[in-house]
DNA sequence: CGGCTGATTCGCT
DNA sequence: GCGAATCAGCCGC
């Protein structure tokens, strides 16, 4: 596990341009190991939320509050909120600390632990097409926000790079409110891949 | 404090 | 296709 020279290594995720990052992490693997159950999953959609310059952002022009403080920690660790009061998000926090930049996972390809997915969400196939859902089926919750990309719970492995051809752009689903900054093409997911949300 | 809105999902009409 | 579930954050009374 942490020992796993194929975990991705924190200087990955603090690099200053998070569109880049959330393009890059698609294809990777999640990887959470909780209640005794280990999950993977291939990410096949993300969205790049900006600390600056981006109204979507929960921490929008270095807004603080008790739940954006997460993403001003270094770039490598977990910022699980809870949407609606019901479900879970995920996002992996990306720069330098005092940066608020984090990804969405949005979508994960279910490739191990899919009994347990099924157990957790009640649903027999599409366990993890979408933010809230792929955090019921991996087991994410608020337990896991702040956590290291490299703890014992929770990491994301390497894995070979998508091909160009492969990668759709988008702008970002459900941010209505941001204004112009909901034009930002800052939504990515793999081509034609079922697991992608809102299909 | 009441009311509204949201990085959503599910179930019923 | 619409509304409920139900919490953090914000604004007005």
């Amino acid at each position: 596990m942490v020992n796993n020279i194929n975990i991705i290594p924190k200087s990955f995720y603090q690099g200053d341009d998070v569109v880049k990052i959330a393009k890059q992490l698609i294809g990777k693997t999640l990887v959470t190991h909780l209640d005794g159950q280990l999950c993977k999953g291939k990410i096949v959609e993300t969205e790049a939320y900006r600390g600056w310059g981006d109204k979507a952002c929960h921490a929008s022009e270095g807004k603080r509050t008790p739940r954006t403080e997460t993403m001003y920690l270094a770039g490598g660790c977990a910022y699980v909120y809870l949407c609606y009061g019901i479900h879970h998000l995920f996002n992996v926090v990306t720069n330098v600390a005092g940066k608020a930049d984090a990804v969405l996972i949005r979508a994960i390809e279910p490739i191990e632990g899919m009994d347990s997915m099924v157990a957790r969400t009640n649903h027999q196939t599409k366990v993890s097409n979408g933010p809230g859902k792929l955090c019921k089926a991996m087991g994410i919750d608020m337990r896991l926000n702040k956590k290291e990309l490299n703890s014992e719970l929770l990491w994301i492995e390497d894995a070979k790079a998508v091909e160009l051809k492969d990668l759709v752009i988008s702008t970002r689903v459900g941010v209505g409110y941001a204004g112009e900054d909901a034009l930002l093409p800052w939504r990515f997911y793999l081509k034609d891949n079922d697991w992608v949300s809102k299909l």
